[in-house]
RNA sequence: CGGAGUGUGGUGUAACGGCUAACAUGCUUGGUUUGGGACCAAGUGACUCCGGGUUCGAAUCCCGGCACUCCGACCA
């Protein structure tokens, strides 16, 4: 793409309202806009990055269950049903319909902070025999929760993204196998958009869910909310919330020996049990023909907050950095030649032709602005590999390499660049 | 939800209760420049968050509201 055609433009200055690094460098470089307090749009270039964090997850979730797209708004009776309409404080709900409307009828819904309410019954409907279970279902979807304070940028928001999975199963072994791949599954994708190193499973409190422990994974940022207790001996951690002698006492373990880190929450498991089918009256048919509740077990990830989570962790003073995993584009091509005429510019004209007609995520910097502006876009921007063509970098012998998070250039010809940025893989077709 | 702070052109800031609300940046036009946010010139752009009050006079003081940020509680 060429970056005269992004239409978003850089800021020198911070947000007043903003002091999270996360929301400072991704309004800066403009990735996101502010709409409200925990509210914001994704930009073009956010909404890159966001897709392929989420096509990550969505790709490693296929092996595992199957993608639906449930409603975003649920009928008040939904949450009636289960007893969490009045239990949970952070549901949203719509105030009605304007005065004057002709709409009518209760016109008041929930905007939906989690889905057991709606997959439940839905799965209900379809799978009634063991001989159909285990399944699982997951979403890509737009959460709201009123939190009584949003703060942190994309850390912590009322609006945000969430992967939500659900799995459904006969019995509680069942659910505990299905649960353990999950885990694997979740690291693999932890390690996959370049977090996985600094992740730890950390076992939490169940909340309102499940009487036994649920499993967060927690990324280790200095400015996260959470505080956890690490053995990184055994590679687990504690939530703080569960560290006390009743923990210690049933687990046989000696938090005095952890290191406490700070850390964000990036995904969260729990083994719902009978929980919810039990209270929607969910069973299935067994082999002898009798009615049982069915084991379910929810998986959540949030794409959006982790997002903010890689910010924290690898931008520097002069700005973001991305993992190449889910950097908007992989490489930042900057010509610096305002002639559109000169040789320079003819050149870096048909290297960026050459790249795009292959299918190199290539961001092109064709502006007509000074070299001094294009490298601090550049860096503010983030793209893990910085390219320069120039008068002086065709007289050094061809193009200026540059890694975002490197200090050291190198000179590489014309030629061999093309190369590297033409080969993909074994069975590209280009 | 408790506590603290802040609201001024698109953005970042300044202005003792007193002149036409200033500066930078952005944007527009013209010219010079070209390897780390270049320079010169001329333009453009604000009911100073909203509503009351005090005063001859309010961006400034007082009251109420709203919004945003931070600390805490909360986090299904």
């Amino acid at each position: 793409m060429r970056q005269s055609h992004l239409f978003i433009k850089t800021r020198k200055e911070a947000p007043a309202d903003e002091v999270s690094k996360n929301a400072i460098l991704l309004t800066r470089a403009g990735f996101i806009h502010k709409e409200m307090a925990g509210v914001y749009t994704f930009l073009p270039l956010g909404l890159k990055v966001l897709n392929n964090i989420e096509n990550i997850i969505r790709r490693h979730m296929d092996g595992i269950g199957r993608e639906l797209l449930m409603s975003a708004l649920s009928p008040m009776e939904k949450w009636q049903n289960t007893g969490r309409l009045e239990k949970v404080d952070v549901l949203m709900k719509t105030s009605g319909a304007n005065e004057g409307s002709k709409a009518k009828s209760t016109n008041e819904y929930i905007l939906n902070s989690t889905h057991e309410e709606m997959i439940t019954p839905i799965v209900a409907e379809y799978i009634r025999s063991y001989k159909e279970l285990p399944v699982a279902f997951y979403q890509i979807q737009t959460k709201f929760r009123n939190e009584a304070r949003a703060k942190s940028g994309l850390l912590r928001g009322r609006e945000f993204r969430m992967k939500d999975l659900y799995s459904f199963h006969t019995d509680e072994n069942d659910l505990k196998k299905y649960y353990d791949i999950a885990k694997k599954v979740y690291m693999d994708i932890f390690h996959e958009l370049g977090i996985g190193s600094d992740t730890f499973i950390t076992l939490a409190g169940g909340g309102d869910f499940t009487k036994d422990y649920s499993h967060e994974f927690q990324t280790l940022i200095e400015s996260g909310e959470d505080t956890i207790y690490l053995d990184r001996k055994n590679n687990i951690a504690y939530n703080k919330e569960v560290v006390n002698d009743e923990t210690a006492k049933k687990l046989n373990v000696d938090f005095n020996k952890m290191e406490q880190v700070q850390a964000s929450e990036v995904g969260n498991i729990f083994p719902l049990n009978v929980k919810f089918s039990e209270v929607l009256n969910y069973t299935y048919t067994n082999e002898s023909g009798e009615q049982k509740p069915v084991y379910m077990g929810c998986y959540g990830i949030g794409p959006s907050r982790i997002m903010g989570v890689i910010v924290e962790k690898f931008a520097d003073e002069k700005g973001l950095i991305w993992p190449e995993s889910i950097a908007p584009f992989s490489l930042h091509l900057i010509v610096l030649s305002k002639d559109k005429e000169s040789d320079t510019y003819k050149q870096a004209e048909s290297i960026y032709e050459k790249l795009k007609n292959h299918g190199t995520e290539v961001l092109f910097d064709d502006r007509d602005a000074s070299a001094g502006e294009k490298f601090a876009d550049s860096d503010l921007i983030g793209i893990p590999m910085r390219a320069v063509i120039s008068d002086k970098s065709l007289q050094a012998g061809g193009v200026e390499i540059k890694e975002r998070k490197g200090e050291k250039s190198e000179i590489i010809s014309v030629e061999q660049f093309i190369k590297m940025y033409t080969v993909c893989c074994d069975d590209c077709n280009h």
